[in-house]
DNA sequence: ACCACAACTATACGGTAGTTCAACAGAGAA
DNA sequence: TTCTCTGTTGAACTACCGTATAGTTGTGGT
């Protein structure tokens, strides 16, 4: 007996949702299993979608790899929150860094894998470009207002560069060997690392 | 006119020899692509041999890519020299690091892929074990023989842990932007970072 | 009710992946 | 020379890669 309503053959989203779908997908991807799994079968199995929509949506499987790198910047190095009375922009940035949703096994895991890709891909080294750049003025703006507060003179950006290359070792380390090396380790090695240069903050 | 002395199909070589060729192929492949050109096809066209070698003299891909890891951490970690009067064992170790033969865009582009493997793959995690323990270990021993001559007290452990994680996130960042980040920034960096808990050394 | 368009499926295509294997080549021992 | 290993080739195999595209389904405007 037919149903009046025929049940759909398909969950139909606005192209802008579906594409975060598909971003999330891959992500899940490759935190599982780095570029290899990051394929378009592999890829559309996970959001539970047919082979054919990654290209409908981005045009190539590149394009989705750049995509989800710029969604890698916006999770973790975007998220400024308000700042608790005293507190400073720094300290809260290494709040951040350092919150269970930015440093975890998956997301050093994938950011390892997009590493990986940069030098070797065009489109991946442009987006690199425009997102590091901001990135560490943000780094070294908050160690100058610190510096500042403190009338120390420090290079603010030498010491950002140096700062974001030691986050971004202890979170290899980490996604490598979780348990030599937490959160907690992670940032007290940040702040040991500041605290000649700025004192405490 | 036939020659009394035909020229020879191909060149034999020990299976060690040929491993060790296999290996530097490999290297060079990943350094130039990733793990995408760490491939049967790739390889044995660098090393000049057929498609066949690879499995004959190391079982399979798998086996080779820990090889490659194994060799990579011979080459990088292992460079121990005489030391030079009055000179201390930390400061000879981070010379050898950022040395050009280890600090370069192709080493660490080929780190970098490693890395992303190790946490995908169990038979690569298992060499990993094996020998980045050491590796920590000997920095950690040359931080304590510092801290002791200048009478110090410091944690050698959590110290070489951080250092070792710094000088990773430091190569990365001149893989990715080689001007950005010179091997004499990179040793300034890690120099200035044991500053405060060491002295001059 | 119909149309226009966007989202989506399904499949085909050429290329390439890692592995297997039977046959061949070279070098030293007898 | 002949035998015997070991190194080496190269084609065959199955599986999967990213892309292209023809056709179907769903939705909102008129």
């Amino acid at each position: 007996m037919p149903q009046k309503a025929t049940s759909p053959k398909y969950v139909r989203l606005t192209g802008e949702e579906r594409r975060a779908r598909l971003i999330e997908a891959g992500l899940a991807c490759m935190a599982r299993g780095g570029i290899q799994e990051f394929t378009v079968d592999k890829i559309c199995a996970e959001a539970g979608v047919s082979r054919g929509l990654i290209i409908h949506h981005f045009g190539s499987m590149n394009a989705l790899l750049t995509a989800v790198y710029a969604t890698m910047y916006d999770g973790s190095t975007k998220l400024s929150r308000e700042l608790a009375p005293g507190e400073t922009r720094l300290a809260a940035l290494l709040d951040a860094f350092f919150a269970p949703e930015v440093f975890n096994r998956d997301a050093f895991n994938i950011w390892l894998t997009l590493w990986g890709q940069i030098s070797i891909n065009h489109d991946l080294k442009e987006e690199h470009r425009l997102q590091y750049a901001e990135y560490v003025r943000d780094v070294a703006e908050a160690i100058g207002e610190v510096a500042v507060e403190s009338g120390r003179n420090v290079d603010a950006d030498v010491l950002a560069r140096s700062l974001v290359c030691l986050i971004d070792g202890l979170g290899i380390q980490h996604c490598i060997e979780p348990m030599s090396m937490h959160a907690d380790d992670a940032k007290a090695a940040c702040r040991s690392f500041l605290l000649p240069h700025l004192g405490s903050f």
